[in-house]
DNA sequence: TTCGAATGTGAAGGAGGCTTTACATGGAAA
DNA sequence: TTTCCATGTAAAGCCTCCTTCACATTCGAA
């Protein structure tokens, strides 16, 4: 599933490293998620996009869309 | 995380079966995310969103929100 | 009462999310 | 060049998601 972390991180300057504490995940596990090895759970999904102040759709692109 | 697929589903008169067929899934899987067992994977609470014509977040419950 | 549909749950197994440890690469700065 | 930071990735292990098969309960209809 693709999903725009990356570009999201880095409009604000954070390094996977900042943005995996702000999760509370381990940086391996942002990496793994921006690069598109594995998606996220739902339950870190909602995290990331409270993080980013928005929905979890503006973020992660659909299988269905694309 | 908290839920409203029961509500969601039973507004449309679907069986957990139905629903499991409609989003390729088991009855089991249905029931599991139902009653709160686990939650779905990212990729399937897209699909039920899709499904229900709403936002993940209209579904599913953030655990941060209670 | 008998039947069938709907629901809840258990066990076992495969796939995937997440961890820690560890190593490799690239680029910027000293 | 050397150092340091950021990034990518691999391995092993644990836990979760999702499966199939199986069984129990409940309830409404025949």
């Amino acid at each position: 599933m693709n999903n725009h972390l990356r570009t999201l991180r880095a409009e604000r300057g954070w390094s996977q490293q900042d943005l995996a504490e702000r999760l509370d995940v381990s940086r391996q596990s942002v990496n793994a998620i921006e690069t598109g090895r594995y998606d996220p759970s739902l339950p870190l999904a909602f995290k990331i996009a409270e993080l980013f102040a928005c929905a979890i759709e503006d973020i992660f692109v659909s299988p269905s869309k694309g």
